[in-house]
Order: structure tokens, then C-alpha cells, then sequence
DNA sequence: CCTCGAAATGTTATAGTATATCGATTTCTA
DNA sequence: TAGAAATCGATATACTATAACATTTCGAGG
């Protein structure tokens, strides 16, 4: 079992090397696909990389939209097929309340997605706060409901964009 | 405020009195909707009738579909404006990852939503759990993160399923 | 009661999200 | 290298949601 990861993830700054983010996330899935003999194939590559462009979730069709200034025979079931894979292999999060998807930044670790969504500047940090996750089990489980799996979607505003709202508001 | 409200709802048995949440829906809805000076129309009054039908998320098109064979010029504008009015007055919540809506059971309460969604049986139930709430709301902020609403969709089996997937399987 | 303005509903069109299906191609494996 | 399986191409269509403007209904004030 990995350490206590209780809220690892946060709000990166506005001016982190987001480069960096990427490479980072395209070498994790090439080392997780690799070791489960699954074929990260170029296009693949390519849609996770669009996904990475920003920490703010983007819609399938966006992707589409961007994938198709570079490859011609780009249609929905492309994109749709590729986010399926990526998201089978925990490389990318769907977040429900928008229809849109957002890289996975910590994907060798098998985790319930919670995240922090800026209702200002669009991003999204993924939490893994075990308190969370524990009061959803036992709380659901007074009712005698059993888990599998759960969605949490939190909106408000970043610290970033809280900043900006003091000073100008 | 009111009294503690932990994990308030529960799922209804397999043979409770339907009727009798429809009814006390209905009436919960009229005596907000007058305290507030809202106008609960037929329409609106029949569309949170057709999503009480059941304790499961009904889709737009679906309550479309069954307003139609009543109502002949129902388009999706039609349907839409009334969950708009609905939702607007808590008398019922949408569940993102379902895409579909489901009715309040405390609409005279102001809460966030927190649903137990049954995989076989499709009912949700509505919690109000307030350690979770607290566990979400403390997590943001241990990252500077401002929370304003979150959504909560707890995916599993419901106690009844539970019990008649531990016989027959 | 009447009228006027606002709210609600009707109507048509379209935007946005997702999947079904079938065929062609590529890749892996025996 | 042939056959099977996985991937991708291509087309069509289903499902979800809203824009825009016309018409009707409702209720407050005259």
C-alpha cells in the first residue's frame, strides 16, 4: 500500500513548467501500458497529450476538434475509442458534471477521483483524501448500501483565482 | 437550523407505499412553492409527478416521452423549462453521472445532494451526511481551495439488491 | 371588468455529447 | 507467414440540451 496520500494533489501555480506535467504523464503511461501489455498507440498518445494541454477537464469534442488540425480522419468514435482505453487504464478521469475528461496525475495508484473544480479558471485538482472516501463508505453503509465506486465533484474557486477575486472584488 | 440530519434517507422497501411519496412530494411542493410566491403550474406540478414515478433517475427525454402521451405539444423545451423551475426550487436534483433527474425527498431543507446509486435496481437514494460534507469541505481547503457546492454520486448495490444478489449468485 | 406587462408555454431549429455498425487495416502470435 | 485479434476508418444515428422567437396565460393596478 502506498503512504497516506490524504490530499496530494493541488492547485499547480499559474506559472509551473506545465511542460513538464506532460512529459511526466505521457512517461507514467508508457511505463504503466508497458507493463500491462497494453498498446499506447500514437493516437493514443496523442488524445492524452491534448488532455494534458491544461489541468482544466476538455470536452471529447474539443479534443476532436484539436485532433483534427493534424489528422485528417479524425471522427467521433476516434476520439471516443482513444478516451475508453485512457480511461480503462486510469490514465484519464471523467468528470461527470462537466462531460469532459482531465489526465490522471497519479495513475500507477488505483484511486477513487475527488476533485476540485475552479469555477473561474476551469482547472481541476484531483484530491485522494482518504477522510472522504471514509466518510462515504460508512455513511453509505448505515443505510446498508454497499460501495463500488463513487463520483465527487467539488466546485468553488482555486487559490489562484480566490486571490484575484479578493484584490479586484 | 434544523436537527442533524445524518444519513436521513434510506432506501424504501420493495413494497412501500408509493402513493404516499408522491403525495406528500406533491404537497411539500405546493406549500414551498406558495410560501415563495412560485408558480407551480400543471405542467410543472404533472413533470415532478412523472419524475416521482419512481425512486430512480428518469432522463428528460424520458419524462418527455411520457408527458407526450398526455400532452401533445411537449418538446424538449417544454421538459427542460420545468426541471429548470424544479431544480430552481430544490423540489428536485439532477444526477450528473446519470445524466437524469430524481426527486427530492426534503425539498423544505436547503442541503447539498449526496446520492446512493443502486447498479441493479437504478433507485438513488438521498443522504445528508454531514461528515462527509465536512470531510469535503476540509480537504478543499487544506489545498486554499474555496468550496461553493459539491456533488456526491455513490455508485453500488442497495440493500435489497445486495440481499437477492447474495442468494441467487 | 379591463388592460398592460411579465411570466409561462408553444414552436422550430440547432448545438453538443455519445454510440452502433460494419468494413479495412494493422499487429500479434502460433 | 497465415490466422486471429485488436485497432482504426467511415457512416449513420441516438441521446441530451439550448437558442430564438411567437403566442398564450396570468395577475396586479387602474
Amino acid at each position: 500500500m502506498t503512504p497516506n496520500k490524504d490530499a496530494v494533489a493541488a492547485f499547480p501555480g499559474d506559472h509551473h513548467d506545465h511542460g513538464h506535467c506532460i512529459d511526466d504523464a505521457l512517461r507514467q503511461a508508457e511505463a504503466i501500458c508497458a507493463k500491462r501489455g497494453a498498446r499506447l498507440t500514437t493516437l493514443r498518445r496523442r488524445v492524452l497529450e491534448l488532455i494534458w494541454a491544461s489541468h482544466a477537464p476538455v470536452g471529447a469534442y474539443e479534443v476532436l476538434r484539436r485532433l483534427s488540425q493534424e489528422h485528417e480522419r479524425a471522427a467521433p468514435p476516434t476520439v471516443y475509442r482513444a478516451l475508453d482505453f485512457l480511461l480503462a487504464h486510469g490514465l484519464i478521469h471523467r468528470i461527470e458534471s462537466l462531460n469532459a475528461f482531465v489526465g490522471c496525475g497519479d495513475p500507477a495508484d488505483e484511486h477513487a477521483g475527488q476533485f476540485l473544480i475552479c469555477d473561474d479558471c476551469g482547472a481541476a485538482a484531483e484530491l485522494q483524501d482518504r477522510r472522504i472516501s471514509k466518510a462515504i463508505t460508512e455513511g453509505a453503509r448505515k443505510t446498508g448500501f454497499a460501495v463500488a465506486r463513487s463520483t465527487v465533484e467539488v466546485r468553488g474557486l482555486c487559490p489562484g483565482c480566490r486571490d484575484t477575486k479578493d484584490k479586484h472584488e
